[in-house]
DNA sequence: TTATTATTGTCGCATTTTGAGACAATAATA
DNA sequence: TATTATTGTCTCAAAATGCGACAATAATAA
């Protein structure tokens, strides 16, 4: 890791949202020794295209390829230049040395968030942190730096795009109910919605394919799958 | 223009829109002895945040202050690294120095849109270029590197917005008629809009004071005028 | 075998929103 | 005083949405 290998004062960090059947969650690192916990993040190789850095980043931290991915912001404030955080982070790791001197110049962070399905990631920490596990939206610990602001945004821009997108499928397995579809969507909106109406909506956009019905043993008519396209 | 002034690897570049009363219009810069045609950008001082160091250009670029602007994508791929054409550009401008290869050096740029009053707006080109004009929408000039690319994802986020705020009015003269703002939304759209509709559907946002009538001296009833807020 | 339970797929109806034409009002001109 | 072009607003049909209802059904209990 040493400053040629990467482009100075850029940054990428992600927001990767998990869905655990009933809320909406977050992958977060823990920094070793410092109390410290932040998004994961990353740097740009200087022949790596930018998305290309942020897939890279994803598939160390979750073992996932094709990823859903989508940029929302970068931000770029001056408030956001802390150099003597990043100085106990390295410390705390026992780097001292001069090939990391540039992780303490002034970065702009471009963000993203990536929407996965929980059930087929294990977290995986980096060199630098000794945890990296999932958050309920709503418990958040203390986030370094503004990731909270990122956190906020990046929310804010998938509320957004839900409407326009047929995207909570990405949170969930290949195979799902309407009803899971749907717990996705609440976790999202942070609302109830009406089962009827919210099938209606969905099947009418003509986006999704009937499987075989889904038998689960309980005392009551079962549901079909539906996987995306058709 | 010394490279320790500047963040290196990052710049930024602005889709500035206008409304010539009929069609939407970008400002396009062309660089001296070139025939090179580009977005408006820039670079970012060591000590300056993000958004305001593209204030700062646009206040440079067209005299303004408070200007609605948007940003909407960083474009980070490798394949608009081209130093040769940042090259051309120095040396048509006779600039062969030292302090100036820092700007030969790979580059991301993060992309903001802005919505101004075509017509309270003397465009003014920057050191390196010879001319800074209004160009139709549907007319432009063939641009460098990926500046085409920033234009179309510009066109379609903007068009995106308008649908969610009432940000048409930025094109405008504080007074307008609703005809006139629904020109806007037209051009933006590229479409036509039903006059009764689009009126019920602006009024009912609550969000338009409406003032005296505008007479212009025209055969025929005269609109009322209106401002944003109410 | 038959009733019970919980949930699903779908329908119907009232309400709201949208699309499109119609018509009177009116500012200037003929 | 009639004409012209455009505005503000209305009405009606069509489409979309909100919300409850009901039969169907997979497993369990009686």
């Amino acid at each position: 890791m040493d400053e040629t290998t990467f482009l100075r004062h850029i940054a990428y960090d992600s927001v990767i949202f998990g869905f655990s059947g009933e809320k909406l969650k977050i992958l977060i690192m823990k920094y070793h020794n410092t109390g410290l916990y932040a998004l994961p993040g990353g740097f740009m190789q200087r022949d790596e295209n930018l998305n290309d850095a942020v897939r890279r980043g994803l598939r160390e931290r979750t073992g996932l390829e094709n990823i859903y991915l989508e940029q929302f912001y970068t931000f770029g404030d001056v408030a956001r230049y802390k150099p003597e955080i990043m100085q106990m982070i390295l410390e705390a790791n026992g780097h001292y040395s001069e090939p990391h001197q540039w992780m303490l110049d002034r970065f702009i962070s471009v963000a993203y968030y990536a929407l996965i399905n929980y059930n087929d990631v294990v977290p995986t920490p980096d060199a630098l942190s000794d945890s990296c596990d999932w958050y309920d939206m709503d418990e958040l610990p203390n986030l370094m730096l503004d990731h909270a602001e990122i956190v906020a945004k990046a929310v804010q821009t998938l509320r957004e795009n839900l409407e326009r997108k047929l995207v909570g499928t990405n949170l969930l397995p290949p195979l799902f109910t309407l009803t899971e579809l749907r717990k996705v969507y609440e976790a999202i909106l942070g609302e109830k919605l009406h089962r009827g109406t919210f099938q209606r909506k969905i099947l009418g956009l003509g986006l999704l394919q009937r499987h075989e019905k889904q038998f689960l043993g309980k005392a009551h008519k079962a549901p079909f799958l539906y996987s995306l396209g058709d």
